[in-house]
DNA sequence: TTAGGGTTAG
């Protein structure tokens, strides 16, 4: 188009052949724009090209070609290595031009790195100036990647180019923050905004979400509505999403009630984190409802189900909804099978693992960590530690702290002392400040009353200052949460404390009469019998029970979340108190769920 | 041509 347009030094006058010129020459490029538009794929839009590729005068029209990439930058089948091409045949981008390959490239996690160097080769180039768009969508790149430092560098140029008073560039900057875990960071562009809208309300609430800050999180969501801002869908999955992480049920009711109340469209969004909610703080049968009353799934809806399902010991359904996903036509991915494989894992079915293995390669999906972890889990639990170690040697990528702790808590429950600490000195070698280390090992010295090495191990932690994570357990009583530490310490006692230790006192004596006696190797102390069974006793889910018991009464079932796993005397504890107290008993521990009714557990005692 | 959302081993 370059012959059409006129130079800027002549005079624009209406009436005038310029304007004239000027007229058709807007004619013809917005001809062009519909026609570009009006493709349905990308095979239409090769056509458009090629057909305009007979006008000269068209074709290497910088406006043109800017128009092809942005259709290929925003359309579901764009093709960035046709927009590529294209771009590469422009001498001088546009700021449009370079906006539309940056936007493009943002929008995919594999490209992201690329539109990060665009961005930058922009800079360079000179040949034009970033505008709100072009930090919008670097800033996305940078998110999508977790690239700190280069959002950082976008930050200074935000104020370089006078672009801070962008809401979009706001937001922008508010969401890379908030990926990066730097939630400070994104709190004071939160709170220096001037013109908070609900995209940055939610950006806020969601980061909050992400990173484990449920309070922070619903505590904005009551501050948004105070200002007068109505949540929409999105704002829901954050707060929903919350919920989920913390398990609190009656607040994500209260959550679902208000979507319900307020007209709030439930899309496949919304309805995925409402059924991973409900999963995750118990109610398994209302997710599975939300689900089956699904019009349509994705895969990370059938993705969640199975996962819902398998952190509730319900294997069975999990790999019956995975057939029923193959057949529906819906793709699995990486995440499904992580379900699928801790599925099995749960239940012991190792059979039906390696097939899984074997049918997530075929699909070529390539296993990272998580599976691995999965596998070596599933082997260890069945009792093959010596397959599981070969396993562990033969990955193709070094093993992370996760899988060698896996392996030596495998070692600890079969009491292989030696394997045991030849793993330990692998993992204390690749992660010597984690105190849960140095417990699994601890135990496994208990249970081999290799007391002084316990002592040893002590010695070792207090010295390198390695503090062991607090047990805590939450239990929710009429919508309010009440958190309780092991030993009933960390910090203020509970008021009423006495009141739960008559009913502990009560509990040891019916469950002593019920023929238990405390598995006291669970204790890693190096104390007597007696001060095991005390240290026992007040394990943080014994006390957050204890208070269920005390506030409420049956047919009402204790809610607990806890923040380790349950030990083996405080799982058949529990199984006995749900049968001799009459009481429907559910914790969540940090992988999965137990529900105790009339002295069985659903994890039938495998977790 | 712009911003915010759902599933993930122990």
């Amino acid at each position: 188009m370059a012959r059409l347009v006129p130079s800027e030094k002549k005079v624009n006058v209406a009436g005038s052949p310029h304007h004239h010129l000027r007229q058709r020459q807007q004619q013809i490029e917005e001809h062009i724009a519909r026609l570009i538009q009006s493709c349905p794929n990308m095979s239409s839009l090769r056509q458009v090209h090629a057909h305009l590729l007979k006008l000269p005068s068209i074709s290497s029209s910088v406006y043109f070609l800017s128009k092809i990439i942005g259709y290929c930058a925003s359309s579901p089948s764009g093709d960035m290595a046709y927009a590529r091409r294209i771009f590469s045949q422009i001498p001088h981008p546009n700021v449009f031009s370079w906006n539309s390959m940056i936007r493009g490239c943002s929008k995919l996690q594999n490209l992201s790195r690329e539109s990060i160097s665009l961005y930058k080769r922009m800079l360079q180039s000179g040949s034009a100036s970033p505008n709100s768009f072009t930090i919008a969508f670097a800033l996305k790149a940078c998110s999508l990647v977790s690239g700190l430092w280069e959002g950082s560098q976008i930050h200074a140029h935000v104020y370089r180019f006078g672009l801070d008073s962008s809401p979009f560039v706001q937001t922008g900057l508010l969401n890379l923050y908030a990926k990066c875990e730097r939630i400070d960071s994104a709190r004071s562009i939160f709170d220096e905004s001037p013109g908070k809208n609900l995209v940055s309300w939610s950006a806020m609430i969601g980061g909050y979400a992400r990173v484990g800050m449920v309070n922070e999180a619903l505590d904005l969501f009551r501050e948004m509505q105070e200002n007068g801002i109505d949540p929409d869908e999105v704002t829901m999955v954050s707060v929903i999403s919350a919920c989920a992480r913390a398990g609190a049920l009656s607040l994500g009711r209260w959550l679902h009630a208000l979507i319900d109340r307020n007209g709030i469209e439930q899309d496949m969004e919304l309805t995925t984190a409402l059924i991973d909610m409900y999963a995750k703080c118990g109610s398994i049968g209302i997710a599975r409802k939300l689900f089956d009353e699904m019009p349509q799934r994705d895969t990370k809806a059938w993705s969640s189900m199975i996962v819902g399902l398998a952190i509730h010991g319900l294997v069975e359904d999990a790999l019956q909804l995975f057939s029923q996903m193959r057949e529906s036509k819906v793709k699995p991915n990486e995440v499904t099978f992580v379900g699928l494989l801790s599925a099995c894992a749960h239940r012991g079915l190792v059979s039906e693992g390696r097939r899984f293995w074997s049918t997530m390669r075929e699909l070529g999906i390539e296993p990272y960590m998580e599976h691995y972890g999965c596998m070596v889990d599933l082997l260890c639990r069945a009792g093959l530690i010596e397959e599981a170690h070969s396993f562990v040697n033969a990955m193709p990528v070094p093993p992370n702290p996760v899988i060698w702790r896996t392996l030596l808590v495998g070692c600890k429950n079969r009491r292989m002392l030696a394997k045991g600490e030849a793993i330990a000195r692998q993992l204390l070698e690749l992660e010597p400040r984690n105190a849960e280390n140095y417990v699994v090992l601890s135990n496994l010295y208990a249970m081999s009353s290799q007391w002084e090495k316990v002592a040893g191990l002590r010695k070792t932690m207090r010295d390198g200052g390695v503090r062991a994570a607090a047990g805590l357990s939450c239990v929710e009583i009429a919508g309010r949460l009440h958190q309780f530490a092991a030993g009933g310490g960390g910090g203020e006692a509970h008021p009423e404390m006495e009141g739960i230790r008559a009913v502990l006192k009560e509990v040891a004596e019916r469950v002593r009469l019920a023929g238990h006696r405390p598995a006291t190797a669970a204790v890693l102390h190096d104390v007597g019998e007696e001060e095991k069974e005390m240290a026992l006793c007040e394990h943080s889910e014994r006390l957050a029970i204890a208070y269920g018991m005390m506030k409420t009464a049956p047919p009402v079932a204790i809610r607990v979340v806890k923040n380790l796993r349950v030990c083996v005397d405080c799982h058949e504890v529990t199984k006995i108190i749900s049968r001799e107290f009459d009481r429907e008993i559910v914790v969540r521990d940090r992988v999965r769920f137990h529900r105790f009714v009339g002295g069985v557990c659903s994890c039938g005692d495998f977790w």
